[in-house]
RNA sequence: GGACGCUUAGCUCAGUUGGUUAGAGCACCUCGCUUACACCGAGGGUGUCGGGGGUUCGAGUCCCUCAGCGUCCA
């Protein structure tokens, strides 16, 4: 047995671990045995050349605490890993590098060149994170890991789109989109970050080709000239057609079929129409009508059957339809200069600084511009389903308020825009006839094959067609990921992966942020693809959702790259261990709340570990270690006889922090359950039983007992923590020898096995076998081996066992008030009743020890002595120095008082008719007995104070 | 404008279906290197549970209302 070492070192026993394990293949998906659950989880694929950053360190360990948990549980664990191409984010990064190096852009490479260089940049920064994943010690089946341009993930992609396409939930229009000037693509609605935006809001007049009159507040006539409007985007007047006012708007309904001067671009007349869409309270009540450049203008135009004017180029300039004056600025620099022109065309009215929300391209971080292009969209399929998984809990949210938020977002879908004009992607699986232009297909000729071919492999006739441009929006590929890791849809590859057992996942663990970009399209998917013709149940993509918080720095902020106040976790795990990185985390990461990272806890999590890494090596040191090779072998050397209080206490809290264990699983409540471990081990286990054990040590007859107590509640403990802290976990796992698990899990797991070493074979070979081998097994699992042994726990030891506990924190706090807390030789007196003695006394060396005292006596009468009134009698405390009256009584005094004031609101709560008539008698009695106990008190600190003088 | 979340010790947060004197970690103060651990041990102080109102024998917990902060949707 090779002796512990005075610390634990994270960095070495980290390497060497996970070397084993993935020498060993621990973490490949065995093919479920007959009857036994799955418990499947698909990582949210990060970004192929992503970095890891603390979201990402909280996500995951998540998951690796939920499968590895599943795995001690005896489930068939399925871990998923893998990364995404991520469309716009990553072909913006090369293309910026490309800009860099060698000053061109992606047209001057072309299209296949450019993409032979996306590759060479996955090639040589992708993957990154998922080596870092391995550092943090994720558990994922790493030969399944997938990529979303993965030749078989981009036929999957392919394929959904000619489905949906055949089926008619796909068509091509020409429409109003978020364009990027930036990315120059369209983006989805779900892409679009509305903020509030400071600027101007410039106030109009448009002249009347015809002027006409106007009546005031007193009903006199007068003249009117021109319509008052106010715009934040006089760049675009050269675009406008028409001005729209209400048509309920007595201002203007004499007005309304005349027309206006436009102030801008060409002069020309546009006419005033009348639309319900025009707010009246808005500024004058008047609004130009510019199709081109906004939504709502757009639908106005529709409606009264209005031309458009595009005056803004893909990249965010002006073209010459904005005028002689503006054509070739940039869009903002033409916004100031229309200001000017309208200025000294006297059109300007006033220029007020306004704020408001405008639309932002999420990954570029400019205003996107509204634009009317031909894009490829989907009518979401399933969508009732959709909604019904949830509503009726086939799929359960966690927190299940996310439900709402996905509920009204179903409510009110809308097409989603999948095509983007990007070249890395997955390119659309449409060819044109060759001479077909276009801009003008209709309905009917995208269901012609002699113009339009939809097909994975494109037509026979690849001369007479031209393949659209376009790629999928990356989400479009990831909606798929839970199935298509799974093999879908190629049947041969769906029976490899096991995708008849793994499929449903159990749960999906993601931010919030991606509930509809990612979550509830994969639902949508899954209904849709997944397993066609099958029960609903079957068809979904997974059972639970897990949305973890967002990892905040201590300000509350969003961790960010440009605000430099994101640790690297590579960093955190050198410093801390990756278990302790882990550990901390977890314990600040309430359901479903933001996170604000604090590194104390980290450093919090390491100190655990260590807490932990000395009980072992404590152990180790107290004695011989004996057979700790299965449950059963542990559990024989308990010997029921030498069973006291402080064993039935320990094991009762070894039963319920693992019965809590079971609950915050299942309920992911994961600081409650980091929070159980701490406690537990900490306080019961490390303050308390390793202490008292200490005194028993003396007696031969109980040490072998007292050592194979030990050992039980560190196996349970191991177990119980190693979902949340492998490394250190299998490190000590290894060196205390619980190297197998029970003959009865062994025999549980034949034929479960058959990807890797069999537990047969592995006994044979001596090979080494994990802490993943054991079985966890449940509170009452154990319960019932316990009693089995003839262990039955007696429920009112704890009682017991926190009176002396209780006795023992007051003989210290005597001791530290006479300043002679670190003297071990003072001698403890008490006066008891013969009951309270007895129990005192046959915890006699365990209260000396643990109190610091060189002998506890029972006194027949009151010693003149400073005292402290226990559960377990009055405490007298010799130093040998003469007592101080002065200030024995003022800190009698202040407990006294203390106890008064209790006494009284107990006697008044009981004193209440309402209240003892009305309240359950176990309150009734509690309450009863708190006013007894805190009567004998206070009589008792009477009678000393008396005692005083 | 709508929806949701948060507000408890100096800081970060627990606090299950209402029920003893509201807890933990960190920080802080005092003492201690007592043969597992100074990455530690012993002891200690700290709260009108955001404000106001209501229901109840009893409210941090339930209801109403107001305020502040945050997020999402329009």
């Amino acid at each position: 047995m090779p002796e512990i070492s005075k610390s634990y070192e994270p960095r070495d026993v980290e390497a060497k671990w996970y070397a084993a394990w993935q020498e060993a293949k621990c973490f490949s998906a065995p093919t479920p045995a007959p009857g036994q659950e799955h418990y499947t989880i698909v990582i949210p694929p990060p970004n192929v050349t992503g970095i890891l950053h603390m979201g990402h360190v909280l996500n995951n360990t998540l998951q690796d605490a939920l499968i590895r948990r599943a795995r001690l549980e005896g489930k068939a664990a399925c871990w998923i890993p893998g990364t995404d191409h991520a469309g716009i984010a990553t072909q913006t990064m090369v293309e910026k590098h490309l800009k860099k190096t060698e000053g061109k852009g992606r047209r001057d490479l072309g299209r296949e060149e450019f993409l032979k260089r996306v590759w060479a940049w996955r090639g040589e920064k992708g993957d990154h994170i998922l080596k870092q994943l391995r550092e943090l010690g994720c558990s994922c089946d790493w030969d399944r890991t997938h990529f979303t341009m993965d030749p078989g993930y981009s036929r999957a992609v392919l394929t959904s789109f000619i489905k949906l396409f055949d089926q008619g939930h796909i068509y091509r229009g020409k429409r109003m989109v978020n364009w990027c000037p930036v990315s120059l693509t369209a983006l989805s609605d779900e892409e679009v970050e509305m903020k509030p935006t400071k600027g101007h809001i410039y106030r109009l007049r448009y002249e009347l080709v015809e002027p006409s009159t106007t009546t005031d507040a007193e009903g006199n006539t007068l003249p009117l000239t021109h319509l008052v409007l106010e715009t934040t985007r006089p760049e675009t007047i050269a675009a406008d057609v028409a001005v729209a006012v209400h048509p309920d708007d007595p201002r203007y309904t004499h007005l309304v079929g005349k027309k206006v001067w436009r102030p801008l671009g060409e002069r020309i007349q546009i006419p005033i129409i009348a639309d319900k869409a025009v707010d009246p309270a808005f500024a004058a009540g008047a609004l130009k009508v510019t199709p081109a450049h906004d939504k709502v203008d757009f639908e106005i135009g529709q409606r009264h059957g209005l031309p458009v004017i595009d005056s803004i180029n893909a990249d965010g300039t002006m073209n010459e339809l904005a005028g002689p004056e503006l054509a070739g600025l940039e869009r903002f620099a033409a916004r100031k200069k229309a200001a000017e022109i309208l200025e000294q065309r006297g059109n300007l009215i006033e220029a007020k600084p306004y704020e408001n929300n405008v639309g932002y391209s999420q990954r570029a971080g400019v205003p996107i511009e509204p634009r009317l292009t031909q894009q490829w969209w989907l009518r979401y399929p399933r969508v009732e389903e959709a909604k019904a998984v949830v509503r009726d809990g086939l799929i359960r949210m966690h927190p299940e308020r996310w439900s709402k938020v996905y509920l009204n977002w179903l409510e009110n879908i809308q097409d989603w825009c999948i095509s983007r004009q990007l070249w890395w992607g997955h390119r659309i699986p449409v060819w044109y006839a060759k001479g077909v232009d276009r801009e003008k297909l209709t309905e009917a000729d995208l269901r012609d094959p002699k113009k339009i071919h939809v097909s994975l492999d494109g037509p026979a006739d690849p001369e007479n067609w031209v393949q659209e441009d376009d790629v999928l929006d990356t989400w479009a590929s990831s909606w798929l990921w839970p199935f298509a890791t799974l093999g879908w849809p190629d049947a041969e590859a769906q029976a490899k992966a096991n995708f008849s057992h793994f499929y449903p996942t159990t749960t999906l663990a993601t931010g919030a942020d991606i509930i509809f970009f990612w979550v509830a399209r994969m639902i949508m998917a899954g209904l849709e693809f997944a397993a066609p013709g099958a029960s609903i149940e079957q068809r979904i993509p997974f059972k639970h959702v897990y949305f973890n918080g967002i990892v905040r720095d201590k300000q509350g902020r969003k961790m960010s790259k440009t605000l430099g106040n994101s640790p690297d976790p590579l960093d955190l795990i050198q410093k801390y261990g990756a278990d302790g990185l882990r550990f901390g985390l977890l314990q600040i990461a309430p359901l479903g709340q933001d996170v604000k990272f604090d590194e104390d806890r980290i450093e919090s999590g390491k100190n655990f570990c260590n807490k932990l890494w000395n009980a072992c090596r404590f152990r180790q040191m107290s004695g011989p270690m004996s057979d700790n090779s299965s449950l059963a072998a542990i559990l024989a050397r308990i010997d029921a006889k030498q069973l006291d209080d402080d064993d039935h206490a320990l094991l009762a809290a070894l039963l319920e922090v693992q019965a809590l264990l079971e609950k915050c699983f299942a309920d992911f409540e994961f600081a409650a359950a980091t929070q159980g471990l701490y406690t537990f081990f900490y306080s019961d286990f490390c303050d308390w039983y390793v202490e008292v054990a200490k005194a028993r040590f003396a007696e031969p007859a109980a040490r072998d007992h007292v050592l194979a107590v030990q050992d039980l509640v560190i196996r349970q403990f191991l177990l119980l923590f190693e979902p949340f802290a492998p490394f250190i976990t299998e490190e000590l796992w290894s060196l205390l020898g619980y190297v197998g698990s029970s003959l009865a899990d062994d025999r549980a797991r034949v034929g479960a096995d058959e990807n890797r070493h069999s537990q047969a074979n592995a006994l044979q070979a001596n090979l080494p076998r994990f802490i993943q081998d054991a079985r966890i097994g449940t509170a009452e699992d154990l319960r019932g081996a316990l009693a089995e042994r003839n262990v039955h726990l007696d429920t009112a030891a704890a009682g017991r066992v926190a009176k002396l506990k209780a006795t023992v924190t007051l003989a210290r706090q005597l001791k530290a008030d006479k300043a002679v807390a670190q003297k071990r030789d003072v001698l403890f007196s008490v006066v008891a009743e013969d009951a309270t003695w007895t129990a005192l006394d046959s915890a006699s060396a365990k209260f000396t020890r643990l109190a610091g005292a060189a002998s506890l006596a029972r006194a027949a009468s009151a010693p003149a002595l400073p005292a402290i009134v226990t559960p377990l009698g009055t405490l007298y405390l010799d130093t040998g120095v003469k007592v101080d009256a002065a200030a024995e009584r003022a800190r009698l005094t202040k407990e006294l008082e203390a106890v008064k004031k209790h006494i009284a609101g107990t006697e008044a709560r009981l004193g209440n008719e309402s209240f003892t008539s009305k309240a359950p008698p176990a309150v009734l009695e509690g309450a009863r007995k708190q006013l007894a106990d805190q009567q004998a008190k206070r009589a008792e600190l009477e009678r000393l104070l008396a005692a005083l003088g």
